[in-house]
DNA sequence: CCAGTAACTTACCACGCGGTAAGAATCTTG
DNA sequence: CAAGATTCTTACCGCGTGGTAAGTTACTGG
């Protein structure tokens, strides 16, 4: 809603490497987590010194938020909404553990991210605490629309299955990459929702 | 096999302050992850100067390898072995979950290394492999000996049940330290475990 | 073509890090 | 009680960190 002015050609430069270090940050924090990345490291990858990254974003906790704030956005481009969509809603978590597999570095950052927000002092707890209550609600919601479609097997609760698929696609992505998980993680997924749906999923 | 000694009073003493030591930077690496915690804050912790740490551990990373092998440790004193149990060994995990509910730290500290070491280049990297293989063949040999025994519903395979009970397990730690947790852990898991079990646990 | 601004770089700062060297204190044993 | 080892402290080292200040380059609009 801010950038409502067209945009000149310095705006759109300046644009361009903003992302470019935006890009440079999200490899660097999936490969060493946010406090052993050093502003140096993702400088030179994205080809400059860290004060040229400290002039776009003006402390390394804004460079994280962005980053987690892109995902976010590119995230949403994906995927809209799909709270509402009962069990195709249940598919398209199976499809985004596909998706994941081809995204390491994505994958490695949220894996690290996640576990290193736990603690209440670490600049993304916020965020990861309202994102897993925003997941949380979307896919009780999911399982909930699809039990009253009649689409859950008896005894499956939205309640518990929510947290429940979530958990597992967390803990599949943490053996994922460290390279001991002996399926595909959309398999693992899959199977677990096909033991909860009437009609098994393709 | 190398204390064979009666163990006189000095020798006692060094192993009280290196428990010690190790108890503080269990909670510091819990806290705050391997990369982030300094051996100063650990010092603290356990009442004396960082090179008196030094003295015990000659490095930051062998004093990593203590914490670990410790709780490795306490672990089997807690569960051994327990593989060839089959159903009796799923129970088993069902209740690690709740006694997991009561140590925060010690959860706090595997979600966030386990996260953590990911990374090829980190210390704990080869560690955190052997024991997602150990964990993981235990786990399998549990549901397939439960298997054998008529235990398990039909469609449950060993290979798939076992990385998604283990990927629950950590996926909900997660959850749970950060707050978002509706339900117990162990509720969570049992209520897992019983979509698979013939005969449901209590 | 010139003024001004956006986009950087070089140089620096104070600080905390893991690790080392050397000495002080404490304790055990002959 | 003296000899000797164990345990810990004080002081230091080089290095990398996030962040700042000031100057340089490059481009754009008037």
């Amino acid at each position: 809603m801010s950038d409502s002015a067209p945009l000149d050609g310095r705006q759109q430069r300046g644009r361009d490497t903003r992302a470019l270090i935006v890009d440079a940050a999200m490899a660097q924090f999936a490969e060493s987590g946010y406090r052993a990345s050093s502003l140096r490291d993702i400088a030179a990858r994205a080809g400059m010194t860290h004060p040229g990254v400290l002039y776009h974003f003006p402390t390394k906790e804004a460079l994280l938020m962005a980053v987690l704030q892109r995902r976010d956005d590119e995230g949403k481009k994906r995927h809209p909404v799909l709270g509402h969509l009962g069990r195709e809603a249940l598919a398209g978590m199976a499809r985004a553990a596909a998706h994941n597999e081809t995204q390491g570095a994505m994958v490695e950052l949220y894996a690290v991210l996640s576990a290193e927000a736990t603690g209440r002092d670490h600049p993304a707890h916020d965020y990861f605490v309202a994102r897993y209550e925003s997941l949380l609600a979307t896919v009780t919601e999911a399982y909930t629309v699809a039990r009253d479609a009649g689409g859950l097997r008896d005894g499956v609760e939205p309640d518990v299955a929510a947290p429940q698929l979530i958990a597992l696609m967390d803990g599949l992505q943490v053996q994922w990459l460290m390279g001991t998980l002996p399926r595909s993680m959309a398999r693992i997924v899959a199977d677990h929702l096909n033991t909860q749906l009437v009609e098994p999923l393709p």
